[in-house]
DNA sequence: GATGAATGAGCCTTCATTCAT
DNA sequence: CATGAATGAAGGCTCATTCAT
């Protein structure tokens, strides 16, 4: 008798309670591991009562990854979208750059999080969650790399390992991150940017006088 | 026959099992947070009883700060000696992203700890620890610093943040660092060294064509 | 249909369960020493899980604070309306010699762990603890030393130390307890407490012929 | 082939071990409760390893025990040679005292501990242990009881239970020694016997004048 | 015999999870 | 649906006891 099509009061106050409990966790997870943040803290943060939290989600494993997820996906959503919009690679790299720098300072709370799980190899966490985080990442990687390999395809890129250029990128990118909570956000990621991507780029682009300091 | 000059049989033990505890604590950090992996767990990888642990170390905290610690104190001397050589700061910092990434594969276990209790600010952890951990930090961005500083008064390098370009540098290692592991050892560390080096020294120097985007 | 005017329902339960809980505590006590009795017996004497209790207690060391001290400050204001009272400072040790034996013989329990805690000087207990437990003792003390000392300066009392006769009549009280534990309760407080008043009444009345051997 | 009669020397050095323990131990009980002091401490305030302990005790419990036991029997001996000599029942009565404070003063550290086994009823502890504590403390009460009966027999005391009369003799005994812990050895037991054989002799003595007052 | 390193049962406490209201 | 009191498994740590040296 009720039309299941659009979007029931009830269903309006689930996806509500949803994010508001999410955002209690990401808010405490901001400065603190995964392990010493309670259920009954994520509650308070949340303004709900301790039970409610399992209303709406299986528990504070479910929570966590949740979190990690949605997160992650429109992260993967936004990136393909610079990927398959128009530019040169190099072009492309830097957005993608910005990009994962802005996340890192949205969600500087989940990185730590997500990089560990995804070494912990499954270990003690959901199988299925694992696999959702391995496809993620592994999303990430190659769609990166495939713009690193683009440009060196195209000669505009120094012949090196793309992968392990999408992971230097990445591992700039968290440098970042940890310059800025070390700075105590003295410094805006603004600032921050402009020096990865130099790094980046002239570090990157084919010149004749690369000479490579071999160790 | 062999009568090495000292060190008692009880000495010799003592320490044989405190490099064995260390070492299964280790090995299970590799994988795992501080917080998740349990003293019986350590034990039980150590192949002593939950009790012995206690007669070589005041506690779980004090077991962990030692291992952070151990390899922390041994990376700095190397650091400083590295900096008080001789070479131009260039040179330097090359021997430093050198020695960072053998440091990187031999600990890699440790990492992942000392980055999030780095994080995590002290709470929950002892307040000594995290002292300590902060100084050790502070010590080697301080060191690095002043080598970036060097180049960029000498001229040699962009005018950026010297701190940032710290930050940058260890970023870029520990990204090799992940690169192994998602590669899964195939790609050896010595294949990631020139790569990485390439894109410091080639972003890092100053060329009249750089044109750097300054926001 | 009867409404009670505020407490609130969750008050009572509140109340029940600390008082519950107290009493499983108490009884415990009466034949074990403080270290030996387990939180996991102490709940199960109570009916509830282990976690329970620290829903309605800091933790052990505050369970058996609030209980010595919830007996302890109530005997000390009714002994206080007593010195207040009107009398003789005889008569009104003899009310205080009852009032001993009453609170005796109703909690029993607690005066083991009573004067061992006082006795073992705070080592190992909770500094705070303690000195509560010290400032009731001292207070019960020098009230009840002024009463002699009162008829002592009257004239009315042999000259001994005041302060040791406070001492005396306390052990002759607790001396009843043991004997009603050693007679199996057949013996009732009634029979002890002239016998008691009698030793001190005479014992402590200046008499022409108590040759008192003064050291 | 080893004459069993005369004490070889390894017995000779048997005995002095055990002394030793048996005594570090009391010094150590003199302030703590029995559950705080660890064999370990025990151990190094009698200058031995802590599996020494062992090969003179069964264990722990063994230990407290036989402490107990030891000075227990000596006063037993000590009371009954004052029982079987000479003299009325008051001035047998009134060297049992002394006898008693005496001892609370050399073996302050086991009253506690005594009292409280007694107390327990044989739970947690050993049943022959129990058993021969029951009986010690029976041998001691029947004695003194008489030593009352014999008084209120001759119609030198008042009639009163000679059991109870016990039991407070000696509750102020130990009220003695409360008093000394508590006034921080400021005092000296001789001070404190005289003012309790008085209570006890002027309140047992049976005086024409002596008006109980029925509280 | 003496030692003390090793053991592991058991303690206090925390916290994810459940369920009666 | 929401609540939060109750639960109990599990963790860090202590210490009586054992046993190889």
């Amino acid at each position: 008798m009720n039309s299941p099509s659009k979007p029931t009061k009830k269903e309006i106050v689930t996806e509500f309670r949803t994010r508001e409990i999410l955002a209690a966790a990401r808010r405490l997870l901001q400065s603190r591991g995964v392990e010493s943040v309670t259920m009954e803290e994520i509650a308070a943060a949340a303004g709900v009562a301790k039970g409610t939290i399992y209303l709406y989600f299986q528990g504070k494993e479910d929570l966590i990854q949740d979190l990690i997820t949605q997160v992650g996906e429109q992260m993967l959503a936004d990136i393909e979208a610079i990927v398959q919009g128009s530019g040169t690679p190099l072009e492309k790299i830097q957005q993608v750059a910005s990009l994962l720098l802005d996340y890192l300072m949205r969600e500087r709370a989940l990185f730590p999080a997500y990089a560990r799980d995804l070494l912990q190899g499954g270990r003690g966490t959901a199988t299925t969650y694992w696999q959702h985080l391995q496809e993620m990442e592994e999303k990430f990687v190659t769609m990166v790399t495939r713009l690193f390999a683009d440009g060196i395809e195209a000669g505009q890129f120094i012949p090196a390992d793309p992968r392990l250029l999408t992971f230097l990128l990445r591992g700039m990118v968290r440098a970042v991150g940890y310059f800025q909570v070390s700075a105590g956000q003295r410094k805006a990621v603004q600032e921050a940017l402009p020096v990865l991507l130099t790094l980046l780029s002239s570090g990157l682009t084919r010149q004749p006088q690369a000479e490579v300091a071999a160790g």
